[in-house]
DNA sequence: TAAGCGTGGGT
DNA sequence: TACCCAAGCTT
């Protein structure tokens, strides 16, 4: 039987706490939501905005991305980080305009099919662009049941069935409650439940947190995280990218050689990057942003 | 399943 | 200063 503790609350405080993002906006698009979504892919919404601006006002549907050469998507994304992104939101649009007659399909299954899209992007788009009821489960509403419901400060390092059936037991049952439940607990992760200092004192469900009810206890379990970053393979990858982003025309290797002394790691990134796509070798040496 | 994949701002 | 973290996906 659905029993959902928190629904009313939260659906309330939403209500007059939620951020005004145009992918919100009632002239929002599928198209648009979905570009919204691989851009927040493990970005915070601040560098989104202007990103999604510049894209949405160059390619307003999926065709007008699909028509375009790769390495343009590639150029465009600029800093946002993890490249492929823009990669697979190409190779999406080519997609959508082959398969689906380029509109942005409607269906879970459909959408999970695209590049670069996953179970939590296909529930998000179902759910936000299409009103559809699905769990959409992403980390801020896995902070919050953790907390909320499990009493654990932070959720899971990956995310388990359990997490899953917990979140399935929580869709409201009618689908248009659902997609407002689904945005209004995301949205409670990211401005008051929030993984560094939350807000409890804001927060519409302190009540009946069970993390807060148990005296906030600490985390307790394997760190958290670790990875560094200067001196990886993605910090070259991202500076011989750089490079390529920065010029309009093909760059000879020596371009891309001064950007790292060691060169076992330096050719190891290049060729990765070439792998993943990202990077195209011409056959007269030098180097470019995909076709 | 766990590791790899960018970048920049906050603490 | 060094972490930590941000609407994950892929292999």
């Amino acid at each position: 039987m659905f029993d959902n503790p928190y629904s009313t609350a939260v659906l309330a405080w939403y209500e007059t706490n939620a951020r005004e993002l145009p992918w919100r906006r009632d002239d929002a698009t599928p198209w648009s939501i979905l570009v919204s979504e691989i851009m927040l892919q493990q970005t915070p919404v601040v560098r989104v905005l202007p990103a999604w601006e510049a894209w949405m006002r160059r390619w307003p549907s999926p065709a007008h991305l699909a028509e375009e050469p790769s390495g343009e998507a590639v150029r465009m994304w600029n800093r946002l980080g993890y490249p492929r992104r823009a990669l697979n939101l190409h190779a999406a649009a080519c997609a959508i305009v082959e398969r689906h007659g380029g509109e942005v399909p409607s269906s879970h299954a459909d959408l999970l099919a695209l590049p670069g899209v996953g179970a939590y992007t296909a529930a998000a788009v179902a759910s936000f662009a299409f009103g559809q009821r699905h769990a959409v489960l992403d980390t801020n509403v896995r902070r919050v049941l953790a907390r909320a419901h499990t009493g654990a400060e932070y959720p899971p390092k990956t995310q388990t069935k359990a997490e899953v059936a917990l979140a399935e037991s929580l869709v409201p049952p009618d689908a248009a409650v659902a997609a407002r439940w689904a945005v209004a607990v995301m949205e409670l992760g990211a401005l008051v439940c929030t993984a560094r200092s939350p807000a409890c004192a804001d927060c519409p469900i302190a009540a009946q947190c069970a993390w807060r009810l148990a005296g906030k206890p600490a985390y307790e379990g394997p760190p958290r995280r670790g990875q560094t970053y200067a001196g990886t393979d993605r910090q070259v990858r991202g500076r011989l990218l750089a490079v390529l982003r920065e010029s309009p025309a093909p760059v000879p290797k020596s371009a891309l050689d001064v950007v790292w002394q060691e060169p076992v790691q330096r050719e190891r990134a290049l060729d990765a990057l070439v792998a993943d796509g990202l990077v195209d070798p011409l056959d007269d040496g030098t180097y470019a942003l995909p076709n």
